[in-house]
DNA sequence: ACGGTGCTTGACAACGTTGTCGAGTATCGC
DNA sequence: GCGATACTCGACAACGTTGTCAAGCACCGT
């Protein structure tokens, strides 16, 4: 590909890309019969193959994927639109979009919009005048009506949150949650806290009610000052600590996301406050490192990932499918944080369990 | 941006996205004049631009980028190509510099190597299709040469690993290795081990010879055998158990890598093996919770990110420019692993220092 | 009244590629 | 030997946009 002309170290003439044209000149033929070899089309002589292929080495050709997506009036890009590549679960959740997309020869143009509806608006836009293959989005402000509208553009499959009417692939908030609040509460639990982190995500508030209707089911009145929320999740901390150490504090805590767990932890490294049971929503490196593990509701993120791209590219020509919204499986993996029972055999826990550094 | 004509749930019509020709049809006016109004040029009347504008605002016509770009001879998109987006420092590389891409209203074109030299090279084809207006690459088996040819086409800035003659990004991986191996020193180690990780990373080729010479500078001679490296991180894991159960186990351990670092804590949390004085290279979410913290030479990852944007922007246009080699400062985040005497001192940690759950 | 000036606007070519179609040539059957 | 057939190859238009240039028009000073 390389083409292997000395490269001088200063002063490089900005070589310009060769073109088709440049192509043709070289190896003596017209335009058309590069890109038929290009393109691997029948009806060209081996040896007038044979000599494109070799001014295609030698000028270091690559076709202009703009120009011959304009004429052919497709394009090999995908767009991801996600809240944060700095957050475990859309890192995953990209890596593996990213992956399947190689392997289909796509390209991947990625925006995030810090769960912003101005910056998703932006985002969305800028992305639009790609001419998207499709759209894999998790969707901040943004309402089904518009995203319909999309979906007459390109084909749109929605992560993490869902609109009606639009594909999507999400985890049941409400039924892991209801397990999870179940799994303290068949431990004895009654107070059960609830970390919610970040507000007004509409995935945090379905967990919530998860726990809520667990409660209600079991017959436990709910007591809304277990809850703890706040603007950012590193200002959480605080609260949480504030939480752990009242009299009456919850013996059993469910963090509604990863974030918020790792500011839990925080709390209760920072301050001597006992450790409560725990339950995490989504996992994380750390989960499995402590002691004793953190318990997580695991939703694997790299198959959500997967199971959005492949519905993508189903939906790739097939207009008039109807909407389908996968909900992929969760399941609670047991590390010890939350198969803990509350109170008094908590202090022999404490005693007991050895953290990291022992 | 999106029209409101009520969205029909099923059989849409797949409307197609209009084009300039067609706001000029609804308008009355030319695609030039169209042209204008998009691209805010001067010298249209106040109500021929109006016109235009409510076209545009019925229609939704967003500008094909692909066809402006093939006519301008430019493009708005630049390329990043990494290891892998799971990896937490290249995660928060890409993050910053797609938030300052977004500012710049440049698209960001997404793909990993997995550290596989033919994917890289895969990847780096097929972005060379897209015309980039730059490159922020992580280099992996592509040689100078190669490169100083791909900077005729576009400014390319390497980051994390250099290649000679290319702009580059990195952190002074000898330098922060020396220091901290004589944190280590100085609090009286002299058996000190290193977790590589993944094996054939120069950069922690780099970290190890840091290691050495700092060991070199104090006299002390170095023991290969606790040197533990693995073709996967995760696979560390029981070496590292191995070594630290070994009577003449190391009394402190330097891991290259923050994945190291973590395989590393998992090996010490398994079983019940002393914790030796730790500082990782890299730091991590889970630095900061245990118990004791981790030390970590903090690399920056998103000041990284931003200088390789920045320097990326300087450079388009400014083809003469000699190569600059920004080796961004690296700080050591004292936590208390690091900062630890060696062997007798350690049981008394140990009995001491509670881990997370107390 | 007339040429000049300044302003708005549009016709047309071009960016680099591929689809359409027809020209040219060799091969075959009779 | 001749028309038919099959195959290779190229000229040209088109994708959607912007740059160039000139046309059209109103207005000015003399």
């Amino acid at each position: 590909m390389m083409h292997d002309e000395p490269a001088r170290t200063e002063g490089v003439a900005p070589r310009i890309r060769a073109r088709i044209t440049d192509v043709a000149a070289r190896a003596g033929v017209s335009i058309k019969t590069v890109s038929r070899v290009v393109n691997d089309e029948s009806g060209v002589l081996p040896g007038t193959r044979d000599r494109v292929i070799e001014a295609i080495r030698e000028l270091d050709f690559i076709p202009d994927v703009r120009a011959r997506a304009l004429k052919r009036g497709g394009t090999d890009t995908v767009g991801v639109i996600i809240d944060s590549i700095s957050d475990g679960f859309f890192s995953a959740v990209v890596s593996s979009i990213e992956k399947l997309a190689l392997a289909d020869g796509l390209s991947v143009l990625f925006a995030s919009t810090g769960y912003e509806e101005s910056r998703e608006r932006a985002q969305l836009e800028r992305l639009m005048g790609h001419r998207l293959r499709g759209l894999i989005l998790a969707p901040v402000g943004i309402t089904s009506d518009e995203l319909r509208d999309l979906q007459g553009q390109f084909p749109t499959v929605c992560i993490d949150r869902s609109r009606e009417g639009i594909d999507s692939v999400v985890v049941d908030d409400f039924g892991a949650s209801l397990e999870a609040t179940r799994t303290f509460i068949a431990q004895g639990h009654r107070r059960i806290g609830f970390v919610r982190g970040t507000i007004g995500y509409p995935t945090v508030a379905a967990r919530l009610q998860g726990m809520k209707s667990a409660l209600a089911g079991a017959g436990i009145d709910f007591d809304e000052s277990l809850v703890i929320s706040h603007e950012h999740d590193s200002a959480v901390v605080a609260p949480v600590t504030t939480l752990l150490r009242r009299p009456d504090a919850p013996t059993a805590v469910f963090c509604a996301t990863s974030l918020a767990s790792m500011a839990t932890l925080r709390a209760v490294h920072n301050d001597d406050v006992a450790m409560p049971a725990l339950i995490s929503f989504g996992d994380f490196d750390l989960a499995s490192i402590v002691n004793p593990g953190i318990s997580c509701v695991d939703q694997d993120p790299s198959y959500i990932g997967e199971a959005a791209y492949r519905r993508l590219i189903a939906l790739v020509g097939a207009t008039d499918a109807e909407p389908q919204h996968t909900v992929v499986p969760t399941r609670i993996v047991q590390r010890g944080s939350g198969e803990t029972p509350p109170r008094s055999d908590l202090r022999a826990l404490r005693a007991d369990a050895p953290g990291v550094a022992s």
